[in-house]
DNA sequence: CAACCTCATGAGATATTTTCATATCATACA
DNA sequence: TGTATGATATGAAAATATCTCATGAGGTTG
């Protein structure tokens, strides 16, 4: 017969032992009350042994419980002090990011210090990744990449981090010099931007007009950076990825024009090795997690 | 970002080095050693950390392992104790065991001192679990029964205990008296002991000679320890599972008259309420995990 | 009362863990 | 030098455990 109850209802049980309440223990492990509650009764059922009196709108302990809970909070605090000490022990090489241009430039370096005061000694090198040419994953731990597809690459993991779709933008001093740029007909007689190819405009007044229109006209930039400069600096507009252009619409910098977006099905992906080499795990999985949070910011 | 590693992670690492050794680690934990090698690659990846220097045909502790190691175990330690604290606070209900009365006689009964030798403090009920009457598991913990089918009970959980094919076997009295019963010829000679019908000796008959055969003479026993008890007197040659004469066969009160065996598909199965009570739910995991184990004796 | 806490629960989705079936690697021995 | 041997590694699939969702039930509190 088994030894040791399942270690997982074990620190379930503790948590809401130590914050007094199954609801703060989920909060404590970031998970739900129902995994808590599930937990501490299979805990139960596994002793036999009531070990929280129910009831009166709050669970206490009995005294077996407080027994236990008081025993397992020594043993985790010395286990998670000794994980901690490992930790602190990992050497510091550094992480290595590689980041499409747009997102470098419009999201990732803004945060960036955010991330580095959160988390000092914690080395970074950054790179491009450049579109169409395959990441070198023996020199990254970490990659954020653009894709119109839902992503799958071979010997990595894709991590949806945020949304592709894209709008018409502009300065507000293109607004002010050329008047009104309300609906399609409007735009369409606005100096318009185009990103790599005439694709992106076409396909947005395909969806807003319903046909076909010519959309060969203007300027096309190599690269994404290029265009939110001609955007920023008023010289017409531009279809930019709201993700990434956040900033710029909130400080009033550019001026979303329609609510119409294209390359819905588009997405920003966090991607990793399947593998990843010791050394840098535990620090992508940092960075990735707090990648993700400020994601929702 | 997570504050612990993975707990089944650590108690695997802790038992690789305590048994120095990943494969003594899988047998202590009762897993394959490649389920520890995952485990420990895992918490190595997770820490960022080297935690066994590999090579050399063995596993060997760094530093760093070696620390941890140390305070998981103390750690491992005081868990254990305390939850072996509580597990002794379990309060002395007795345990509810309904079994067939073949079971009961043949197998279990004869064994049951060495299970409350090894469990004292194990009060125990044991009552007659009737074929074809509904186990009433308000008053049973677990029960032991017999299926021709694949057992699915509503509201209960079925384990296979063990096979229920059966076979002709008679007293050596019987064979003394009478000569050598060696093929369906000679055994249809002697007196047939059926148990509840005819059908076991029908269908061993087509079973060995192909042929349909009238097997409508001999006793009919209302249950299956009268016709053993019939058999054990030398009154004739009766159909009985082999796995619970085994007994009788080692201690040669019976003998085994052919290899062909009836009722191959059927079982006798262990039988659980889907949800047992807290105070019952660990004495029936120990007594279950005892009769599958005293099965495979 | 009604709003708002608390914990409970069953079913389904998700994630983790384990196994299986090899692969690799170093050592010992012939 | 080959093998044989005894260790760990590994990828994919299977088996389990865990978590969430959606909701229920019971208790406080204004």
């Amino acid at each position: 017969m088994d030894q040791t109850p399942p270690l997982n209802a074990l620190r379930a049980f503790e948590a809401a032992a130590r914050n007094n309440g199954f609801s703060r223990a989920a909060d404590e492990l970031f998970v739900t009350q129902s995994a808590i509650s599930h937990q501490v009764r299979q805990l139960e059922d596994w002793f036999g042994v009531q070990l929280f009196e129910r009831g009166g709108g709050r669970a206490r302990l009995t005294p077996q419980g407080e027994g236990l809970a008081r025993s397992l909070g020594d043993a985790f605090t010395e286990i998670r002090d000794a994980c901690r000490k490992v930790r602190e022990t990992a050497v510091g090489e550094p992480l290595n990011i590689a980041v499409i241009p747009s997102i470098a430039a419009c999201w990732l370096i803004p945060r960036m210090a955010e991330f580095t005061a959160e988390n000092s000694d914690f080395p970074i090198r950054l790179t491009y990744a450049i579109h169409g040419q395959p990441i070198d994953f023996n020199q990254t731990d970490i990659a954020i990449v653009y894709s119109r597809e839902k992503l799958a690459v071979p010997r990595a993991r894709a991590t949806p981090l945020f949304p592709g779709a894209s709008v018409p933008v502009c300065s507000q001093s293109l607004l002010d010099w050329h008047g009104p740029l309300t609906g399609p007909e409007q735009i369409a007689g606005a100096p318009l931007l185009h990103d790599t190819d005439w694709r992106g405009w076409s396909d947005w007044f395909l969806k807003t007009t319903g046909q076909e229109r010519r959309a060969d006209d203007g300027v096309v930039f190599e690269d994404f950076n290029l265009m939110r400069s001609a955007a920023l600096s008023g010289q017409g507009v531009a279809l930019c990825p709201l993700s990434i252009i956040q900033d710029d619409l909130k400080a009033g910098r550019l001026v979303a024009l329609s609510e119409t977006t294209i390359d819905e099905e588009s997405a920003y992906y966090i991607l990793e090795p399947a593998s990843l080499p010791r050394t840098s795990a535990p620090k992508t999985r940092t960075f990735k997690a707090w990648l993700l949070d400020a994601a929702i910011n």
